[in-house]
DNA sequence: CGAGCACTTGATCGCTTTCAATAGCTGTGG
DNA sequence: CCACAGCTATTGAAAGCGATCAAGTGCTCG
């Protein structure tokens, strides 16, 4: 695939990239595709490559002794995975569904890094934007109760997907969940009997209305808001 | 202050500069000191400035209005404040102790992350620290008993203190606690009795003694390690 | 010595977990 | 086409952990 036909390349780590920084990339890129459920790379691998989603979603999750799991983050389209500068992965990385990787060998890449700024650059605030949503995410984890946690989960799912992170969004709103419920109450903090409940309670409050199992629609984009925790005026760090 | 005189020369955001960089970050730094309880930052409020803590501990947290707070960071010395490329701050910035930080003004230092790769390299590299920091405390938030949380903060706190992040730390260990139990309550998504209560339970047990109320001594540091919860050979993503 | 604050300890309550059974969907083979 | 296995999700009942409400203790500073 040619990077000009990409469906990241406005997105990715090299949205900001010249041609010429482009034709470096290009050099030291391979596409790589993993079937839904496929283990992408287990904590304490050996990290050869680092590189984009192009597309499906992926999950870093870390794993107790004992099986108890979290997940730590949620890998979309235009997401970048692994560490420029670390050996091994410190996390678990799942495909969810079929997924498509463009991977960059990690030696080259670094060196990339260290020539090209547009590069650099990107990351870092690709990296800040990370950080800003695990910070976010440890608000939910610590201090709401299992009903908010939901709402906040499909509320952050709905922006994403509708693209609408910025300026509000009112009225219905259909999306789908990319997880499971086990998926999501690795993601919460919960346990999937919990989720299951706490779906249930808002499904019968009309806050979201269900269609299968995956496809959930919310009449009152504001109502679900309500059900967050959140303050009324958004709470995403503007 | 001259740079070559500060505490935290060789780990803050400057330290891979060399000293022509440096001169261009001494005109537009000045040293600010807070005292103890002061608020740095309120969430919300236009971020002028961007900074390094020099001495003193502060906190980053979030607060839902009902009053419920989380805290999301502890700022020790040398550590980065503020997000370049962000008009207002997304969390209250609190000095626990008298701090005192070397502040850049920010417009300035914008630009001089695009003109000074050592700067910005170091910055990308703090950044994804406090990524890692941040993810490691999402799994104690999200699945860790209160007697686990509780290990968890006392040997990162330790670890932080003796700066023995590599290697195996071993035998008898004292520290300091850098915050109240309120102010770990808030950092561990519990309360301030529950803290309590599992700070005597591991005094009881004798994973722990206590000399007033800041000073632990950990005698066998390996036993408090079996009380977080990990994996023996660490947890600490390499 | 007393006021104020941080911390500790006790008793009870309630939310989430745990254990357990049931329902619904999907695919496979007779 | 239907029976059945296997998986995911839902629902119910009971247990447990941490929160809440409420005293009580001990340090620090005036």
């Amino acid at each position: 695939m040619e990077c000009g036909d990409c469906p990241i390349r406005y997105r990715a780590v090299c949205s900001r990239c010249e041609d010429s920084e482009l034709d470096m990339l290009n050099r030291i890129k391979t596409y790589e595709t993993y079937a839904a459920g496929e283990t992408i790379l287990w904590a304490g691998d050996r990290m050869r490559f680092l590189g984009s989603i192009v597309s499906g979603v992926a999950t870093l999750s870390q794993t107790m002794e004992d099986g108890r799991r979290q997940m730590i983050g949620l890998l979309l389209p235009s997401d970048f995975v692994g560490r420029p500068g670390r050996a091994n992965s410190p996390y678990d990385v799942t495909a969810v569904s079929d997924v498509m990787v463009c991977r960059f060998a990690k030696t080259e890449f670094e060196a990339l890094i260290e020539t090209s700024p547009a590069i650099s650059r990107r990351l870092l605030e690709m990296t800040m934007d990370e950080l800003d949503a695990a910070r976010e995410w440890l608000l939910i984890l610590g201090r709401k109760t299992a009903r908010e946690k939901i709402a906040s989960f499909l509320a952050i799912i709905a922006r994403r997907q509708l693209s609408l992170t910025h300026g509000g969004v009112a009225g219905a709103v259909t999306f789908d969940l990319p997880i499971t419920r086990e998926a999501m109450a690795d993601y919460l903090g919960l346990t999937l009997e919990t989720v299951s409940r706490q779906m249930s309670a808002l499904k019968k409050d009309g806050i979201i209305a269900l269609e299968g199992l995956r496809r959930v629609t919310a009449p009152d984009f504001a109502a679900l808001l309500d059900e967050t925790g959140d303050d009324a005026d958004g709470g995403m760090p503007a």
